[in-house]
DNA sequence: TCAGTAACCTAGCGCTTGCTTGGTTAACTC
DNA sequence: GAGTTAACCAAGCAAGCGCTAGGTTACTGA
């Protein structure tokens, strides 16, 4: 039904229908020809939008390819499947928050408070950056898939920044830090099922519950301790 | 291809295929007529284990209809649509997990106990009881679906019993309780993405890991506190 | 100016999906 | 043993799915 608009139709502004899913990019200001491959891009903005809002199997490649445009058929041009454009996404996703997360550690020392700004980063990229990253949390398809390897080894690599955090962390010398990994990133990616945006909660920012998460962590909340 | 077999193949034994998920339900000895209802209750198991593995969208009614020996359109006689199918297997799921948490903090009179063994019992229902449990906390399908409000109102129903047995909890004035649950069952929740039943990690059963996130909780963890 | 090609379109194939309609049968009732 | 009905089957519809094959067009570099 969104479909019957085959006739030339991008030819006006073939940006329109995305809205500037991708944030501030590289950008580098080609000659706006319709040769120049940036309509990949595009395609890989309205898949995670889809992705994100429909999840990966109700997202039909028919939609996708009508929110920048061109026909469904011609997504096989530049992805050889849609389960690859899955992939893709993903890939986009884990290099942006990889990259939001190492730069919000980067000036910081103290290890309590590298921890804190790396789940800041982590939350704000999350919560109110691209579809991308939601994708990579939220879209593991099960059952039998054959990209489903390679998903989990790009999540792997990503968790692998929080391990080395929480190594660094002056610990109780009992403390499993794995068990805080696992208990920080679940409560962390949890967020996006309750998340608002600000209305109706106490909790507001995505840096105010970072801090609140890690907070409940690092000093006592026992009253019995505090004696 | 899996549903070419049409001709009577159920009167052999309606139970095979689904393989006992249900665990020991009521159990009320009924004539074995083939005319009581116990089908409506083998479809919600077949369609539990369905959407546990596969995901609401991937599993078909054909699937489902044929993992209790009946054709895809009978599935209508019992349910108005898959939807309501959905519907049904989350308050079943609801129904199974409120029961078992609610049983296991009867005798505990402890606040920081109750809540321990509580969580304890989520995860067992979650990680190793049925497929029910698993089925309220991941599937909840995106995007416009009428039956979305429906099961949202169960679940919060669930987490009620959470927030009370929180706000026992002997915290410092300036905790923000809510966060408090909002961490915690994220962490619970999110354990089916990387729990494997004991093999190849250091944390084991599902009373460990909430033991152990409970702990992490409960007494500070921080070095610097305990001088 | 013209061959080459990147980036599409056109058309549709083969399949699966949720669901409907009308008929059938076995169990139960009286 | 006739009537009733719960619980199915048989068949298929309309729509949607991912994907393909081959043609077309607009741009590029020589």
């Amino acid at each position: 039904m969104a479909e019957t608009v085959t006739q030339r139709s991008r030819v006006e502004d073939p940006r329109a229908g995305i809205g500037g899913v991708a944030g501030p990019q590289i950008e580098q200001a080609r000659p706006k020809s319709r040769r120049s491959g940036n309509r990949k891009q595009e395609l890989l903005d309205a898949a995670a939008k889809r992705f994100c809002r429909e999840g990966y199997d109700r997202a039909s490649t028919r939609d996708i390819a009508n929110d920048v445009g061109i026909l469904s058929g011609s997504i096989y041009y530049h992805f050889e499947s849609k389960e690859q454009l899955l992939v893709a996404v993903h890939e986009e996703g884990i290099r942006r928050i990889t990259h939001e997360v190492l730069q919000a550690i980067g000036p910081v020392s103290d290890p309590w408070d590298r921890l804190e700004v790396a789940c800041a980063a982590h939350l704000n990229t999350l919560l109110d950056g691209s579809d991308y990253a939601q994708v990579v949390i939220r879209e593991l398809p099960r059952g039998e898939i054959p990209a489903r390897t390679q998903l989990i080894v790009l999540r792997d690599q990503y968790e692998a920044i929080f391990t080395n955090l929480i190594d660094k962390l002056p610990l109780r010398a009992d403390v499993d830090r794995r068990q805080v990994r696992l208990l920080l990133l679940g409560a962390l990616n949890s967020t996006q099922g309750w998340y608002s945006g600000g209305t109706g909660g106490q909790v507001n920012t995505p840096a105010e519950i970072a801090g609140g998460f890690i907070d409940l962590l690092r000093s006592p909340i026992n009253l019995e301790d505090r004696t």
